[in-house]
DNA sequence: CGCCGCATTGAGTCCTATCAACCCTCGTGG
DNA sequence: CCACGAGGGTTGATAGGACTCAATGCGGCG
């Protein structure tokens, strides 16, 4: 029982609004919901191509995208961490859009897709949630990664500590200092950059005091220069 | 009566899939669409910031969205193209994330949100096709715009020109033969290059036989090659 | 102990932003 | 009808940023 209620603080978490939902749509979602998964690090929740069958909402833990291009190629799509929905992309193909794979041990919910369509018609609270979901990816995603698009490195570094330490923020964690789980190479490949211009920009970084990283654990010592520098245009400004 | 089946096929065409909708959706759908809008270049249909209260079907013409970031900056972060679907980025937030405004005469077709919410249950087939049209855009943009992240100027407008035809061909137009009304400052912030790389990228591209463009009509000569420029890694490329 | 993955550091090259000039077209107003 | 100006497009020179290639250090794990 207490498992079940647990799963559904997830998802109002992950489908996020403050007020819950309707009595009948909980009942009934307690009926949809499979109990929490676990993955190991290096542990794979779904592979680019298979077929789409339930969307995942990270409980704890962090996991990556990897979605194959080129057959030479393959990039780094998204980072999920707790409270995040994982299958959005691949909900109209019917084939989850990227692999994806966890960077440390994590717990996940699993909600089929087949019985909440199934059952579509008696949850449409559940559903708006959903579909606000996506929105709100697709907005923040677009702006985010047009705003990537003619940054420098510098910038490009700036802006995806500040995003992992709002997301932290918004979950309750410390904003200023965490650990990541991922390689200077998975940033890189999320952010169009070489492994090697991570490293240095977080070198460069360190060097003004703004950030002390050791290995994996980031401390954010200056939250406000980050942000200046993360929306500084560094180079595409026009002159009026 | 024609007007009204115009409209439904527009949406039909927007939330693409082949069979058409149960006939007591198409009769509510007709009740809820309103006759389509004429914009004329440079006019505004939504401003950023403003009350969401529809989306938006493109049925002719070309329209940009420009999202103000900073104050200072502004980013082009949509075009929106005949079959394209205006607003979706709009939905969770009820405001709408960019001004959108008329590249060149355009029509289209609105679709009031709150009207959709009030026959939400009694609509399921017309959600649906919603929600694939939110997903599938988030899928798309996410690996274009991190395949983008990572290419040279010469493979970015390949992949800009590549998605226009594709899109046109989509439609039913001539995939190599098309203008486009945007100006070469427009592509550029969409891009995150700047207009005279742009311009740059295009002349060496007709040095090279691959491209015709005069003024603003192109002509792609060599698919294949673009292709090919298109993925072509350009930087970034690990050697295991 | 020795290997392997990951991180750091350095030198050289190429790409692209920047700044500046010039051309063309078009619409406006005298 | 023409002059003018504004906006868009093209071209060139320069400087700096980021990739590439290569070498070294570090840590965990077999």
């Amino acid at each position: 029982m207490a498992e079940v209620s647990d799963c559904l603080a997830c998802y109002l978490n992950v489908l996020s609004k403050p007020e819950g939902l309707p009595d009948e749509e909980r009942l009934l979602l307690d009926d949809i919901v499979v109990p929490p998964l676990r993955l190991e690090k290096r542990d794979v929740l779904c592979s680019q191509g298979a077929s789409f069958d339930a969307l995942y909402a990270v409980r704890t833990g962090c996991l990556k995208q990897e979605t194959a291009i080129d057959s030479a190629e393959t990039l780094l799509t998204a980072f999920w961490l707790p409270g995040d929905l994982i299958g959005c992309d691949a909900i109209d193909s019917g084939r989850y859009a990227g692999t994806v794979s966890a960077l440390e041990t994590a717990t996940l919910c699993q909600l089929p897709f087949d019985r909440l369509e199934t059952f579509r018609h008696r949850l449409p609270r559940l559903c708006r949630r959903l579909q606000n979901c996506i929105s709100r990816s697709l907005r923040e995603e677009r702006l985010n990664l047009h705003q990537l698009l003619g940054r420098t490195a510098e910038a490009r570094v700036a802006c995806f500590l500040l995003a992992i330490s709002a997301c932290f923020q918004r979950r309750g964690y410390s904003p200023r200092s965490f650990r990541l789980p991922m390689s200077r190479s998975d940033i890189g490949s999320y952010l169009g950059l070489t492994q090697e211009t991570v490293g240095r920009t977080f070198m460069a970084y360190q060097a003004q005091r703004l950030l002390a990283v050791r290995g994996r654990e980031y401390h954010l010592l200056d939250l406000a220069r980050l942000e200046r520098l993360a929306s500084s245009p560094g180079r595409r400004q026009k002159r009026p």
